[in-house]
RNA sequence: GUGUCUGUAGCUUAAUGGAUAAAGCGCAGGUCUCCGGAACCUGAGAUUGCGGGUUCGAAUCCCGCCAGACACGCCA
């Protein structure tokens, strides 16, 4: 949409003063100033030597007698276009005999800094298969589920991927907590060990195969353990509809750590002191271990390996999406990456606040049910993938979010999932009122239309921009901020018209809109992977 | 202490360096002889933490201060 404007205007500087601009097209704070702005004026003034006003002035002329317009004016040195509303229907139907067509654009390749044939890698939850997921964990998944289904809309190719932490320390304390469980007399609980029925649920199921406490092999019971809480994990995921390409184990990159030590030193990238092996890092004030005295390798260093593994794998891009507690880790690996070789731009890591959980104004932080943390699984559970899916969207990832339980249970447009979906149900409701020689689909025709009716139509053909947003910016809440902008101006609109009326034309042009309505929810459903209900 | 990030209506949040800072909740007042009122409309409410600077223009960029979160381990 920008883009079409976009082009209108820069053809026609052309035009006028025969230069190649790249006129920023921008929606106006205020209605009164029009559908799209232009600052062009302001950038040109310098070069041109002339005031931002006579130039608006000038491009406002040659733009005022295009029929995409109804009005354009120069004012405070900004280009105001008011788009004509024969435009908006042309775009309007252009988007329904094609919506899938009319939201694609090639153009996001170039914006995202890819090629068609790129591949992109996107990693996310990887979280340590030494407990059961928490609510946290949820809004990792969910947005990277989300980013993964906006990128597959686009055709841009993604594969997801999950890192398993299976060969550190933190699954060998798990190991040493289950075995505590197995036999108290014979293995103490370890310092820093993994607490929670879980750990003795271990303990029990293992022993079932494994009757006899003595000779217990503890790479066998670190298996078990490890494939037991993955199967936890996958099963938690599944609720929400969360699934994965590839599911990468830390244990198979032995010989790449190896490997990267090598690398680094070759690039005189470390140090060996104190019995161990350190990386000399440009961009920190401070050495960090890869390989600690004791022969073994930090999570660091196997980090590194990971992502050069990646790297190989002929990723274009990579994208990690990290809890917001990690972002001090990020420098560090960028510059390992970068002794490598491998370009700062290629890895970019997103971050994610914290969640809570609140009922009655009381943060819950404990489960009734066991007294430990909340596991996710409860959640999903007690609220619902959709609705939780939907809740984990309401606000940029950036952002610390505070889920309501009473506000998702609510029945009422104070809770946006439910604000959203109901206006799908009353789309619904119209199809199931069409009575012959009525149907529900669309009518080209000339209208003439009302400000409520230009207003949705306005709504539904900005998802083009919006959802060009959300992968650029990597910002999956902005597809919920659609949904309920879209509802907004449905609910609007529905209110304020009857749809089926005495008159023919006006019926038919409004079932056009509900119909248009009903179908970009669809679309944004399916991005967002929730169902749209029929009835409420 | 050092580093990163954050500070916007009473609350929760928006705002590619652009115009009179925008929504939702809450508050006050309204709207169907209604295709789903489970909805909609109107209004009040802001010195963008404080002080400087950069420029045609700053919530946004730079500097200083204040407050908060997080990170600073031979944990992951």
């Amino acid at each position: 949409m920008k883009e079409v404007i976009k082009n209108i205007v820069k053809e026609s500087i052309k035009k006028i003063y025969n230069i190649d601009t790249n006129p920023q097209i921008q929606l106006p704070k205020e209605e009164s100033f029009g559908d799209f702005a232009s600052n062009v004026a302001f950038l040109l003034s310098k070069p041109l030597k002339q005031k931002p006003q006579d130039i608006a002035n000038n491009i406002a002329d040659s733009l005022k007698n295009m029929p995409y317009f109804e009005k354009v004016e120069a004012l405070n040195g900004f280009v105001n276009m008011k788009l004509s509303n024969s435009f908006y229907e042309k775009l309007l139907f252009d988007f329904l005999e094609n919506p899938i067509d009319y939201l694609k654009d090639e153009a996001i390749f170039e914006a995202f800094g890819i090629k068609k044939e790129d591949k992109i890698n996107l990693e996310y939850v990887s979280a340590n298969p030494t407990g059961p997921l928490h609510l946290g964990h949820g809004r990792g998944a969910v947005i990277g589920d989300v980013l993964y289904r906006l990128f597959r809309f686009f055709d841009i190719k993604v594969d997801r991927e999950y890192y398993i932490n299976d060969a550190g320390n933190q699954v060998n304390l798990l190991t040493k907590s289950i075995l505590h469980y197995i036999d108290k007399d014979k293995y103490p609980f370890p310092k820093d060990g993994y607490k929670g029925d879980y750990v003795k649920d271990l303990a029990e199921e293992f022993l079932k195969d494994h009757p006899s406490k003595e000779n217990i092999n503890f790479e066998e019971l670190k298996d078990f353990a490890i494939s037991k809480m993955m199967e936890d994990i996958k099963n938690t995921l599944k609720l929400l509809n969360i699934e994965f390409d590839t599911y990468f184990s830390e244990r198979t990159l032995k010989d790449d750590v190896e490997r990267v030590l090598k690398l680094l030193e070759e690039k005189n990238a470390i140090e060996e002191k104190e019995g161990a092996i350190w990386f000399k890092s440009k961009d920190e004030d401070k050495d960090r271990v890869l390989r600690k005295s004791d022969g073994s390798y930090t999570y660091f260093a196997s980090d590194i390996a990971y992502h050069l593994n990646k790297y190989e794998r002929g990723y274009k891009k990579a994208i990690d999406l990290w809890g917001a507690d990690h972002h001090g880790y990020i420098p560090r690996l960028k510059s390992a990456l970068e002794v490598l070789g491998i370009p700062s731009d290629w890895l970019s890591v997103e971050l994610f606040q914290i969640v809570r959980l609140f009922k009655d104004g009381q943060e819950v932080k404990m489960s009734k049910r066991t007294g430990e943390m909340i596991k996710l699984q409860e959640v999903i559970e007690d609220l619902g993938a959709d609705n939780l899916r939907f809740m984990f969207l309401t606000k940029k990832a950036d952002t610390p979010l505070d889920i309501d339980i009473n506000l998702v249970k609510a029945q009422n447009s104070e809770n946006p999932v439910f604000y959203v979906q109901y206006a799908y149900a009353r789309t619904m409701g119209i199809k199931r009122q069409l009575k012959e020689p009525f149907v529900f689909g669309f009518y080209k025709d000339n209208y003439t239309y009302e400000e409520e009716e230009i207003d949705l139509i306005k709504r539904i053909l900005s998802s083009k921009d919006m959802l060009f947003d959300g992968i650029v910016k990597k910002d999956p809440s902005l597809v919920v901020k659609l949904s309920l902008d879209i509802a907004k101006s449905f609910h609007k609109f529905y209110n304020t018209h009857k749809v089926i009326t005495q008159d023919e034309t006006t019926t038919k042009k409004r079932i056009s809109l509900v119909y248009a309505t009903q179908k970009i929810f669809d679309i944004i459903f399916d991005i967002l992977n929730i169902k749209a209900p029929e009835v409420m």
